[in-house]
DNA sequence: TATTGACCTTCCAGCAGCTGGAAGCTGCAT
DNA sequence: ATGCAGCTTCCAGCTGCTGGAAGGTCAATA
């Protein structure tokens, strides 16, 4: 199948599965007038792709994971240890962004928004640190 | 101040504080060897620079706010909406984040994690759907 | 048969926000 | 005089695409 319809398959961009060919994340065929040429095989695993970064996995992560699923004796230790790291990256990601979320609604809570001058967001980014996160 | 020292008092990188220039954040004056020369304001902003960075906001929101911040009659409800907006982002993202770690623990709960083939994991990347977020 | 229009190709540039490194000055201590 | 830290500029690269230009191809239609 042309790009078009493999981009149709997988739901990913013509442009990331160009992208994705030049980073040898996958490796189509050629048909005699140049145009790539893509098996089944190659729509799903475009489609893993897919998946695996809509997952939030890098590349690199997703270039690791697609060869532990082609390693047909592979062991799921690995990608469990794969997917178990990148989940601690989220829940750490998830406590920053709480953090700062609260620092700012404490801000903005204060902020009493009008035309007067004087603001304590500004203030705070300032250094004057009347609120800490 | 050299921007050494700058570095020191405003806990950015010298490469950063360099970066800052570029792109018109700051305007530091300059000796005559070449070398920058940062006032106590200068410092400052880039204090101010830093916190606003290290709260998420973008390059371009910290101008926006710089700019109001040196706006001595500026109006408040400006900033208040910056920092809403801002926060929205980040309660969006949080929730993004959130559906994933979920979705992510099943899968991790779901894998024996042993030397035994057939990961749910990887299955689940395959599109079995096993799992669905 | 000529022409349209959708599709495909490659290559180059740019997004954010830095960060690293090379090559070469300056400033200060020894 | 020498050495080393610190400063300068400039260029390249990181992640993961995305947009656009310039051009080849294919199928259908007039």
């Amino acid at each position: 199948m042309n790009i078009g319809e493999a981009s149709r398959a997988s739901g990913l961009p013509a442009k990331t599965i160009r992208y994705y060919e030049d980073i040898g994340l996958v490796s189509p065929a050629r048909g005699a007038n140049g145009y790539r040429d893509f098996s089944e095989q190659d729509a799903h695993k475009l489609a893993f792709l897919g998946r695996s970064r809509s997952l939030g996995f890098t590349i690199e992560d997703c270039r690791t994971l697609m060869s532990l699923y082609e390693d047909r004796d592979r062991a799921s230790a690995d990608v469990k240890a794969l997917a178990s790291e990148h989940l601690d990256r989220i829940a750490q990601k998830i406590d920053e962004l709480q953090a700062l979320k609260s620092t700012l609604e404490t801000l903005v809570t204060r902020c009493h928004g009008d035309d007067r001058p004087g603001c304590p967001i500004l203030d705070d980014l300032a250094g004057r640190k009347a609120v800490t996160a």
